[in-house]
DNA sequence: TTGAAAGCGGTACCAA
DNA sequence: TTGGTACCGCTTTCAA
């Protein structure tokens, strides 16, 4: 038990050389079926298992690919993004044996380095760029060490293969959603300029704002925290008369949203009577919190699938397409109602 | 750009064998000290990496350390633990070359799968027990598989090393702090009987009520969820005269005492003013809601440190000790208070 | 101290 | 169809 089988001991036990052994267990052509069948059984007589530090030093490959998570030490404590996206991922990597190998960096420029030291010395044969951010470093470089790599939610000119979930519906449905309620005086709570999904929900509600010809009272830049949430109601809503606030808010993550729910509630407002607030993602936290949270559904879970499978694919030498997902819509629940009655009249 | 840089390049640059490069490089004496200087420098020209793969099969290792995750996919999701945990362990093995292997896998079952297929392929030169339940299969498994490993939050009996928070100290703080506020009935909401970490929680409140002289007037069994807080609250509070309740009660994690506190709210107890709650674990989201939860405050990233310690030296062949890190100790905030006057009277 | 060479466990090419 | 063998890139004896 204590020395492992190897090739050599499958191709002794079958009578044959251990080249006929690596072509029959590797289903390659030229192997006669009755050798084939022998090698196999062999193989399984032994419990052979093909070491994957043989096979990786001769085929040139790790069989791992990466996922170097970036920012604050707690992301995966407090962003369910991570895990969903992983779990997708694995869904992909272990029918084809391969294993997700996960860093976290606490900051971009130690990021940066985990993905160079990952490539340097071969750990793994690809990576995710989630999270990208405006003229992410990660591109270029993962560029010049010639590093097969995948982008989550690109811009479309991006320069690599990406995966993407479109936003710009659900946006637009969410704003659809408020004209109907009555709605005329929405504002934002952004996420960081930096990061490209941040600027893309900005974008897409500008836009559907202005299709819908509300107004876009105010946006404030969030940080995609609980926290960033609390800041941006005060910011919002602190000390303003019921006809200077906006009636409908959107915040660029459930998160932020239900930050700025719990502090709106603090300043006595009551959601949704008084104000809507929606969020976007659709994590399971926005299904406790009370009132249930408005929000638009991603699915983070079939983006690391789709990701995992583009990214093997490219890795095996496939020419891959960019996909594009199932786009994130809107998911009504209890934080978004009427426009209050004081605020129908005041319209016009 | 294209072929990477090897230790035979090495060699040749600086005019020695590649033996006298692997010692020299590997801090190994037999060298002297100014051919040392030459490799060095020639290495370092060359921007030499080894590669893992050719140290992996030659060396029999992985330089990999794996973390299987089971239960829900959604358990990254909902769960803080594991990412606080997985932090802690990457402070470690990122110093020392080595790298996680992250996995999930739904079902017990496939999760026991997948450290066999780690093991089998070695893919990774140990394991990370998390989460340990009563008579768990991954002990044998682990052990006749002959792969390093580490238990948290083991059983004091655990046969392999193990990692502990103590839990019995915050526990009875929790318990002499609900006991000077006037609380005489008690209540808990526990989780799933086959966890560990949940009968010792279990038994430690059990131990501390009887020590104070208190009643443990409810126990329900939970689950670790946030619905599963709701459904005990429900279990433990619906359709009962103020009189027949509990006044202090202590969910087995944050989580679920976020549900129980929701969940009481809906049902019209104040809190802390009709009942006191407590959480155990510290999550960050206990101090999002309202009112932010007390609770006895546990320590995942230096659980994750330390573990990671210990699977390092064993693999290393060193003989490690089990390791107790600081206990978990009560933090008061929002959620416990006085006993309801009503109930001051009653005692007695 | 240095260098040559034998593995580690596979893959893949080439002759037979 | 088979078997022999040269790698893959490093570590580790063992002579020189």
């Amino acid at each position: 038990m204590n020395t492992r089988v190897t090739i050599v001991d499958v191709a002794a036990r079958a009578g044959v050389a251990i080249s006929s052994v690596s072509s029959a267990l590797n289903n390659r052509p030229g192997v006669s079926d009755e050798t084939r069948r022998r090698i196999v059984q062999a193989a399984q007589d032994l419990g052979f298992v093909p070491s994957l530090r043989g096979r990786s030093l001769s085929a040139k490959r790790a069989f791992a690919v990466g996922l170097v998570v970036h920012r604050d030490p707690s992301v995966l404590e407090s962003d369910p993004f991570f895990g969903a996206f992983i779990g997708g991922i694995e869904t992909v990597l272990d029918p084809r044996d391969y294993a997700l190998i996960l860093q976290m960096g606490s900051e971009p420029v130690e990021t940066l380095d985990r993905y160079r030291s990952l490539a340097a010395n071969r750990r793994v044969d690809g990576v995710f760029l989630p999270e990208l951010g405006v003229d992410d470093p990660r591109v270029p470089l993962v560029q010049e060490l010639g590093l097969p790599a995948v982008g989550v939610n690109a811009e479309p000119d991006f320069p690599l293969p990406a995966v993407r979930q479109g936003h710009v519906e659900g946006v637009h449905e969410l704003v659809a959603h408020f004209a109907a309620l009555g709605h005329r005086r929405l504002a934002l709570v952004t996420g960081p300029h930096e990061f490209i999904h941040a600027r893309q929900r900005r974008v897409a509600f500008a836009e559907a704002v202005a299709l819908h010809g509300l107004r876009l009272d105010d946006v404030v830049e969030g940080d995609f925290t609980y926290e960033g949430g609390i800041a941006a109601a005060g910011a919002m809503l602190e000390g303003r008369a019921p006809q200077d606030r906006p009636t409908a808010v959107l915040c660029s993550n459930d998160l932020s949203a239900i930050g700025f729910l719990a502090r709106a509630g603090e300043l006595g407002l009551r959601v949704p009577d008084d104000l809507s607030v929606a969020g976007f993602d659709g994590i399971r936290l926005g299904t406790y919190v009370r009132p249930t949270l408005t929000t638009i559904g991603t699915a983070p879970r079939l983006l690391g699938a789709e990701a995992a499978r583009m990214l093997l694919d490219q890795i095996d030498g496939l020419t891959v397409d960019d996909v594009d997902i199932e786009h994130a819509s809107l998911v009504v629940r209890g934080s978004t109602g009427p426009v209050p009655s004081g605020h129908l009249a005041s319209v016009r």
